[in-house]
RNA sequence: GGAGUUGUAGCUCAGUUGGUUUAGAGCGUCCGCCUGUCACGCGGAAGGUCGCGGGUUCGAGUCCCGUCAAUUCCGCCA
């Protein structure tokens, strides 16, 4: 018995016999000739079978997407574009598919709608073109995890069930617990401060977490995967921007060196990784700056339709796809920010192309101030006393961030939403499959 | 939370100021033909409670009201 050979690992050696397990992409009938293209994840390719041979009736009959195993011997050949095809001596039926299919695993033309692209998550993994995003999200999983372990990170885990909300401005999630009410985790963040106070320095995370806003747009989930940092014993809040800088950077070469062929192919995109430093504007500066373009701008944070003016300036002026937007008012920051005075923390946005997508700051670790900023923002102490008591015994200086990666690859791969980055999407009314 | 748009065949969409018996097209599917296809080609067939409920009218896919679903933008955020 022949040993499995994935698709792109098949060499062009006349002669030479294989064992294929894939996917029937198209089957063309031409008469006494039958095409078979194969599919796998590694790739495509063409296999033939003629009329005499044993298994001529059997390809004849099979129906596209069926899952099957295709034993054969390759043959060079000028008529197609890799210079060789299976010659089909052996098929094997694994699993039929039924006709016709909800959507066109292969498109001709029409796109299919968002809707239906949703409904129909598992036939849209099996296209080439969109198992892609799949790979370079987990391409991108790797190389945040191997920056962060390189620079003496611990990963860590922390609980998705909590007893009090983790951030004062998003909805939550409720859900019973047994006798009493929990809430679904809307961050990381109190608990990865915890690991800094626990004395374990700096502390990556990366997982699911949940906000019950009902917001409709092109990047927002009810449900996504966030890539935190806490990082402990900074000086400055300069620490945190460099680094989050080197991982942004390390992220994309990873990406680029390991797919930069395919996305060229598939999405038409090239040079996306960066050498020269990532520009930066205080909030104050971007809204003076949106001002002489003479945008209506609003008061505290940036709008939508700003963040998208800043990217374009960003791009005519630096020739940059990032820009850090430092020092937020204290108006539209939690109440775990440090303020660098009453107006102005020590905090910022990374925004890639016109999107925001990370969020960090420098944390307060002092109790009492904690404890001002906690009463200044109008919220109870009482609930958040296990929190306030991480503060309490020589919790070191710290910073870090959330960082919504899908974000970063639906625009790097322009793509038009989050939901076609997202293996399953979540919205308000989206909760199936 | 606010504003808009769209629901017609498996998919993507036409469908005129309301007016022809059987609501169309392309793709897909099924059947037949084809020895080099590669969006194969050619011939044929099947496939629809026009999202759902009410109303106006001699007559509604088309107009009105309600409802459900999806979707886009804003707000909020990652």
């Amino acid at each position: 018995m022949l040993n499995r050979v994935h698709i792109k690992d098949i060499v062009s050696e006349d002669g030479k016999q294989i064992l294929i397990k894939s996917s029937i992409q198209t089957i063309r009938e031409q008469g006494k000739i039958v095409f078979l293209i194969l599919r796998d994840i590694s790739g495509i390719c063409q296999a033939i079978v003629k009329e005499g041979s044993s298994e001529f009736d059997c390809a004849k009959r099979l129906t596209i997407e069926s899952a099957v195993e295709i034993s054969g011997i390759v043959k060079t050949t000028k008529n197609t574009e890799k210079g060789y095809e299976i010659l089909v001596e052996g098929i094997k039926i694994l699993n039929e598919s039924a006709t016709p299919l909800p959507i066109p695993v292969v498109e001709k033309g029409d796109i299919v709608t968002t809707e239906k692209r949703q409904d129909n998550r598992f036939l849209i993994w099996r296209r080439e073109k969109e198992s892609l995003i799949l790979k370079i999200v987990s391409q991108l999983d790797s190389s945040y995890r191997n920056f962060l372990l390189g620079e003496n990170f611990i990963e860590i885990h922390t609980p998705k069930l909590m007893p009090s909300p983790s951030e004062s401005s998003a909805e939550l999630f409720e859900l019973e617990y047994f006798d009493r009410t929990a809430y679904l985790a809307q961050s990381p963040q109190l608990y990865k401060q915890m690991a800094i106070s626990s004395g374990l320095e700096r502390v990556f995370e990366v997982g699911p977490v949940f906000r019950a806003e009902k917001s409709q747009t092109n990047r927002h989930a009810t449900e996504f995967v966030s890539y935190d940092v806490e990082m402990g014993y900074i000086d400055n809040f300069e620490e945190v921007l460099v680094m989050l800088e080197n991982l942004v950077k390390s992220i994309l070469e990873s990406i680029n060196e390991r797919y930069s062929e395919e996305i060229k192919l598939h999405y038409g995109v090239e040079n996306f990784t960066f050498s020269s430093k990532i520009p930066r504007l205080t909030m104050a500066e971007a809204k003076s700056i949106l001002k002489e373009r003479g945008l209506d701008i609003s008061d505290d944070d940036l709008s939508t339709a700003e963040e998208k003016a800043i990217g374009d300036y960003v791009k005519e002026k630096y020739d940059h796809d990032f820009v850090f937007i430092t020092d937020y008012p204290t108006s539209c920051r939690p109440f775990y920010h440090k303020r660098k005075n009453d107006d102005i923390t020590a905090s910022s946005d990374l925004i890639y192309k016109g999107v925001e997508i990370v969020t960090t700051a420098q944390r307060e670790e002092n109790y009492e101030t904690l404890l001002e900023q906690l009463n200044d923002k109008g919220l109870e102490q009482k609930p958040m006393q296990w929190y306030l008591d991480f503060f309490k015994y020589g919790c070191p200086p710290h910073g870090g961030w959330g960082f919504g990666a899908s974000r970063l690859i639906m625009n790097l791969l322009g793509l038009e939403s989050i939901r076609d980055v997202s293996f399953l999407y979540r919205s308000p009314t989206r909760l199936t499959p």
